[in-house]
RNA sequence: CCAGACGGCUGGACGGCCGCUGUCUCCGUAAGGGGGUAGAGGAAAGUCCGGGCUCCACGGGAAUACGGUGCCGGCUAACCGCCGGCGGGGGCGACCCUAGGGACAGUGCCACAGAAAACAAACCGCCCGCGCAAGAGUUCGACUCCCGCGGGGAAGGGCGAAACGGUGCGGUAAGAGCGCACCGCGCCCCUGGCAACAGGGGUGGCACGGUAAACCCCACCGGGAGCAAGACCGAAUAGGGGCGGCUGCCCUCUGUCUUCGGACAGGGGGCGGGGACAUUCCCGUCCCGCCGCCCGGGUUGGUCGCGAGAGGCGUGCCGCGAGGUACGUCCCAGAGGAAUGGCCGUCCAACGCCGCAAGGCGCGGACAGAACCCGGCUUACAGGCCGUCUGGCAAG
């Protein structure tokens, strides 16, 4: 990851074709964690902090350990980027860092009801 | 057919849609897009051993300390691993278990119980001698019992995980390896075996308790840290410090001297000079006293390390085996908040319920996710399959 992505693209791809980024510092989830916007569901908890630009959405995973072993943990985290991903790709998100908490339940939730949750999620902490 | 022992394999299958990482390729000036291909395990786990690799340390040898290993032989790069034997224990058997050197080098410990736990000793009991007031028996005898004293002895009882060999016969007052036979033990010899050890013979006379996962002794082995190892790039000709050397020409300012031409010292500017903008040349822009050597400090990012290997598969040969060897053939995951997936459908098994059964309904895949790489060990694991062998039952 070399420089800003502000400074990389000036001109933001407002298209639907724009793909999220991946949050991939530990500062990064921890700004997250600190200032974001919370919301709380069901299968999983949103973590949303506002960029103030007009750059597509990116993205982070967290599956404590408290969930369960490697394996759970992988098949919770899966589930969440593909959940993710479509969600996405029908409504893109501009210029928020996401977060994505795996919790419990997550692995047991029926897919279609997990990508409402998340809809709904995104709602909530304003990003929609 | 039933019960069991051992070894090995496997541990969902197929299809559709949408994705991810590596790599190859095509289109495109580029941004980007299309297509092909590969992509978790037997334990990837625990991180318990052994190595490769990397950096650090290091003249050689010996001794000591510390740590490890511990029947014998072999395999291996190596090992606390594996294979084949031996001894001991268990099982009718196939087979299983076994840290299994040394207790005449020394030290320590052996709880409770018990008289006594290691060098001898004696609680009850046994035997002999002497005494015998009282008591009992009496054949009226200091005859016996009881009791007391002295002695013999270690067979019996009792304690214990363990008590100075075991069984039997002889022997004796009672006994004792006191004598004998067998067993056990020690020593010597012979035979077989590379060896551990086994078999046999002789002999000694019971003397040698146990414990070394107690210290210890003996033999052998052992530098330390680890891929967050380590290397490079970049920020960075920036910026801090030290030492040494060089500083040409022109203009100008100040000071001193002056033979009034100028000279010397210091400062400023310009040119020359050096450098950055990928590279060479030219132009342009920008930066800087110059050159050489040396010292100290920090974070994040990128690239490499990073997969052709003690490699997989097949066949032949050698070996009881672990394994070795020759030939052929294949290229087989490389992430980095971490790809190897998500969803749907059909099916095959398990599991639960209902049913005499055929079957129906529900649930829905065991343990578990690579992180430098190998060889092992240990632990977890629904179920399925194959082979060899043992003991029964039945039939022939």
């Amino acid at each position: 990851m070399t420089g800003d992505p502000i400074l990389a693209a000036p001109l933001p791809d407002l298209s639907a074709h724009a793909k999220p980024g991946r949050l991939k510092q530990r500062a990064e989830f921890l700004r997250a964690a600190a200032k974001g916007r919370k919301a709380p569901t069901h299968g999983v908890v949103l973590q949303a902090l506002p960029r103030g630009d007009a750059l597509p959405a990116r993205l982070g995973f967290t599956v404590t350990k408290k969930v369960g072993n490697a394996v759970i943990r992988n098949r919770t985290r899966r589930r969440l980027k593909e959940a993710a991903r479509l969600e996405l790709a029908e409504r893109p998100v501009i210029g928020f860092d996401l977060v994505l908490i795996g919790r419990d339940h997550t692995r047991g939730r029926p897919f279609l009801i997990l990508r409402d949750d998340i809809r709904r999620a995104l709602g909530k902490v304003g990003a929609l």
